[in-house]
DNA sequence: GTAGATGCAAAACATTTGCATCAGT
DNA sequence: ACTGATGCAAATGTTTTGCATCTAC
């Protein structure tokens, strides 16, 4: 984490950035919660247990910052808000999102599935791919057994997105 | 196209709605622009020319109600704003989206890519899907053409999103 | 000291909602 | 008359911006 954290600096010194400890803080909460897609809300509100006085603009600033140097992803699910979640280094781009649309839970797949597609689109329309998103609505396995065990939909809990 | 309109009325009146003017006119540009990703606004505006008095409010009502019955798509990009498209009958999911980073351009893609990759899915992490989205950003054929011939990259104009 | 970074409040922007009015059956 | 649909303006919620202040080199 720490070495991170170093890599970060570095990143952004050779841009003329700084790590300012607000920067750094912000950095922390979404390596600490990546696993979760946490919108710029959620961020601030993690951040500012440890760095109280830190604005809602400032995370909004560090959060775009480090979306242009593809540090982070910004991702949006539909819902009215831009997520972000820590971008793996040396990974490509080959992780996608099983969003519920019973529960509202998001899960990654971390498998390359688009290798053959990828380059059936270079192929096909001479189209340069640098990135894509791939997200799969349906009915997560806990929600399946749950409708098949009581015979009804079960709960839903929107914008968890956890 | 006027099959087609009948077709959603039925549709609307199965569902105890009504096809109104604004509705039909706001459908109306919908299929004359089968082609564009268009914006709220956008489709606002071209509702207006033939029906000046149409609210905003109204051509967002009537979005959100096409898209609750499926009748047309709403889709997100990532820049802030949501875009709609009419959703062809009978065609299952199978339509994707090639966003040209440079010049902002979207190309449709109708081919059913995915299904190998759905079955996967479904088996592997007992996901029942429902539907996709699958989005490639990368650079169009005509940029990189530009980019070759000029030896610079080509003009940028972001938010066209044809 | 200079350039970048911050916090706050205000602004901007897309979208939704309340409400009085209107239209179609 | 009733019910749903509309237009307008106001409200909402997210994100951005202006600006004075602060911080680090």
């Amino acid at each position: 984490m720490q070495e991170r954290i170093e890599r970060i600096k570095e990143q952004l010194h050779n841009n003329s950035y700084k790590l300012t400890p607000q920067r750094e803080a912000t950095l922390r909460v979404l390596l600490e919660n990546e696993q979760d897609h946490l919108s710029a809300e959620d961020v601030w509100l993690l951040v500012k247990k440890n760095s109280p006085d830190i604005g809602l603009a400032t995370v909004y600033r560090t959060l775009e910052l480090m979306s242009e140097l593809s540090i982070i992803h910004k991702i949006n699910f539909g819902d009215g808000v831009s997520r972000y979640e820590f971008r793996n280094e040396g990974a490509e781009h080959h992780h996608h999102h099983l969003i519920c649309v019973h529960c509202g839970a998001v899960d990654e797949i971390h498998e390359d599935l688009l290798g053959e597609v990828e380059k059936a689109v270079n192929d096909k329309f001479n189209f340069h791919i640098l990135d894509h998103r791939l997200t799969f609505h349906g009915i997560c396995q806990k929600c399946q057994e749950t409708a098949k065990r009581e015979g009804s939909p079960p709960e839903i809990k929107l914008n968890h997105y956890g």
